[in-house]
DNA sequence: TAACATT
């Protein structure tokens, strides 16, 4: 256990400073630190006075406080014999400290070389950061000094929050309005489609974790906007990792046809299914009737999988978070029309290039007549819209874009396999000559391996 | 126009 040990501020000015400040210096040699040892030895000696250099009796502003945009920072590369004391009068420098502490093994109680400290100001541990961290050496230490944003301070994501069910009619500075009062906002975005519209959400950076939480505290579930059709959505935006598990699941969830309890789609997606227009119907896992018409309203086939609703809770039950660039958001774009189409599908195929889907399983041939070549696809079609698209004809054993290994982009070709080659003759029949934008699927049987070999 | 499970 760190038991924190409150530093109050320094010794009042009418009081004659004991030893002169340190400054920090340009150069990173080590002549300028011997002082630092020097001053912690006389502080020692100076026993009983220590009381007054720290103000631990003194009345007086006895607890400070610190700026709700304060970081808490962490400092390494701290010579053992060095304790708070010793550290204070260095980090004073740039401001007054509202915590120092040396950290100790739980156990033995031993030092264990490093520290947290934060400022009263969030701009003092910028400037002590700036002018200290990797800029000098400690005596007795290799490696020069550490001092950066503690890892709990959260490295970017833990100060992020994604924003859900916002009205489609507010933009950034309502939302700014909105979570001014918990701290200083770094960054708003409200996640629109490329005509502008607002999708519902937003991401909002606070300047610290502290401050994040106290707007998902104080606003979520606190209101309905207008326009949404539930409860204003706050909490932590996706790590990297949790994204890279929603894909994951997102594609299982698309392989298993007739899973028990599909996944939602990402929310800003199911947020957009009403812009969409018609969607006939064929909830999820009903399969649709083949399209009366292939290539004129054709989109009938793509349709089913579009298993958002709009406004259910449980889009947030399972602890997961939408997030822009992953595959789900990409998804109702294919009930647009396919004017339409073209435009929406643009950025998301971005975000696929960047981070191509996973393949589900092992590429793999389903029997004679099963595997389908697939020609024409659009350049942004990655496997899982492959998926997409052919899932509704029969159990899709694999989906396969080629993609050119040098560019990342997709050679516009593909494989679809099923499990029964009557599926495969109906994806033929439905999706062979289906228009996409200005272009048409070329939908055949795959050539046998052993075609078009001489003799 | 033709392109068919890659590294």
């Amino acid at each position: 256990m760190v038991s924190p040990e409150r530093v109050s501020p320094a010794a009042p000015p009418s009081a004659p400073p004991l030893i002169p400040p340190l400054r920090p210096s340009a150069d990173n040699s080590h002549s300028d630190w011997p002082p630092l040892l020097h001053y912690a030895n006389r502080l020692r000696s100076l026993g009983g006075q220590l009381s007054d250099v720290t103000g631990g009796l003194r009345p007086g502003p006895a607890v400070p406080t610190k700026d709700h945009d304060a970081i808490k920072l962490f400092v390494g590369q701290i010579p053992r014999g060095l304790d708070e004391q010793d550290l204070k009068p260095l980090f004073e420098e740039f401001g007054r400290i509202y915590e120092l502490t040396v950290l100790k093994d739980r156990l033995t109680g031993l030092h264990k070389g490093c520290a947290f400290l934060t400022y009263c100001a969030r701009d003092s541990a910028l400037k002590a950061q700036s002018a200290l961290h990797e800029q000098k050496t400690l005596p007795g230490m290799n490696r020069p000094i550490q001092v950066k944003p503690a890892a709990s301070e959260g490295r970017g994501e833990d100060r992020k929050l994604f924003v859900g069910m916002l009205g489609k009619q507010q933009g950034e500075e309502d939302v700014r309005r909105l979570f001014q009062p918990f701290g200083h906002i770094e960054e708003c975005t409200v996640l629109r489609s490329p005509d502008g519209a607002s999708k519902g959400c937003a991401f909002v950076k606070f300047g610290s974790q502290g401050e994040a939480q106290a707007a998902i505290q104080g606003l979520h579930g606190s209101r309905t906007m207008a326009g949404a059709s539930s409860s204003l959505v706050v909490k932590l935006a996706d790590t990297d990792r949790e994204r890279a598990l929603r894909r994951m699941q997102q594609m299982a969830g698309q392989l298993g046809a007739f899973q028990p309890a599909p996944l939602p789609l990402g929310a800003c997606g199911a947020y957009t299914t009403a812009v969409a227009g018609s969607s006939p119907g064929g909830g999820p896992g009903t399969l649709p009737g083949l399209p009366a018409s292939i290539g004129v309203n054709g989109f009938g086939p793509l349709t089913p999988q579009t298993n958002g609703q709009p406004g259910s809770d449980s889009l947030y039950n399972n602890g997961l978070s939408p997030y822009p660039g992953s595959a789900p958001g990409s998804l109702p774009s294919l009930l647009l029309s396919p004017a339409a189409y073209q435009s929406t599908y643009a950025p998301v195929s971005t975000a696929f290039a960047q981070q191509p889907s996973a393949s589900p399983q092992q590429q793999r041939e389903g029997p004679e007549g099963c595997n389908l070549f697939i020609y024409h696809l659009p350049q942004e079609f990655g496997d899982a819209e492959l998926i997409q698209t052919f899932l509704p004809f029969g159990a899709v054993v694999s989906a396969k874009v080629f993609v050119d290994r040098a560019t990342n982009q997709s050679k516009c070709f593909g494989f679809v396999s099923f499990d029964n080659p009557t599926s495969a003759q109906t994806a033929i029949q439905a999706m062979n000559g289906f228009q996409i934008g200005m272009k048409r699927l070329k939908v055949q049987l795959k050539r046998p391996k052993d075609a078009n070999r001489p003799y």
